[in-house]
DNA sequence: CAAATCTCAGTAAGACTGATATTT
DNA sequence: CAAATATCAGTCATACTGAGATTT
């Protein structure tokens, strides 16, 4: 029988606590929770998206999405506009200091980029990303 | 600038949150939830170990175990006991139901892993467990 | 009226810090 | 009394399901 920490699986959450761990003292820096810079990643692409399709970008359920973006919303960083067509849908788009935060934050996960892929070749870095790929994709 | 789906530190979130819920589907069956089969794991290795030891092989602060162990307990598959020489420790074993899960669990668990590395030749496997393992140690 | 969209309410596990026994 | 051990209390973000509210 395979010792536990020999399990990818078991690896994987390691990994993710201590991601999330550096992640989290980090971005408190700029008053940001792990999680909250994923849903500003996705803005910074592209404003005016709704909440539902924020939530398939993230993986999650819509209502989980309203959460995250009510704390967004408190914190001064996005701000929710009705769609003039269809007042069903909302639409969310950034404050200035919501914008003002894309190069900061964009820092902090480069920094951690660096440090998660360190000791790796170029070659051996590239190698990873093709394997959680795969991963990702018989998970899914 | 690198969209964000190549970051690897987004690639983690990602696959963890899958593997999560795939776990947690199949570990309902059994009655337990996600991460309470990690402490299980350790105490079918070695039972009586303390909960500062089981928090530290889990990677997580004593009061984390703490609550993990009362709901292990509330569900009837540990119990605690005061060491006999030190009554400021606590040990903690197995029942009998915490004993038969290891098999069904095991099993989940194996499936699982055969599931996340579909598609990966054994030397691709290996490869990723190595540079996991780098991952890691970069982050501790 | 049915469908779509968002949000609210409630629940639960995960994880922390800081405080509080209790024993050595 | 100081250190060690476990636990309690309180907080917070994650994430879900199921139930409204509103508009199309």
């Amino acid at each position: 029988m395979l010792p536990i920490q020999d399990y990818i699986g078991f690896q994987l959450l390691q990994i993710h606590r201590a991601h999330r761990a550096r992640a989290e003292a980090a971005l408190q820096k700029l008053g940001l929770h792990t999680g909250q810079e994923m849903l500003l990643f996705q803005l910074w692409k592209e404003e005016g998206m709704t909440p539902s399709q924020l939530a398939a970008c993230l993986g999650v359920e819509p209502p989980t999405a309203t959460k995250m973006l009510q704390r967004l919303e408190r914190a001064g960083l996005i701000e929710r506009r009705t769609d003039p067509e269809d007042a069903r849908i909302v639409r969310i788009y950034l404050t200035e200091r919501g914008r003002a935060l894309e190069r900061p934050v964009l820092e902090v996960w480069q920094h951690l980029e660096a440090r998660t892929v360190a000791n790796l070749s170029p070659t051996e870095q590239a190698l990873l990303r093709r394997l959680l790929m795969q991963v990702s994709a018989n998970l899914s």
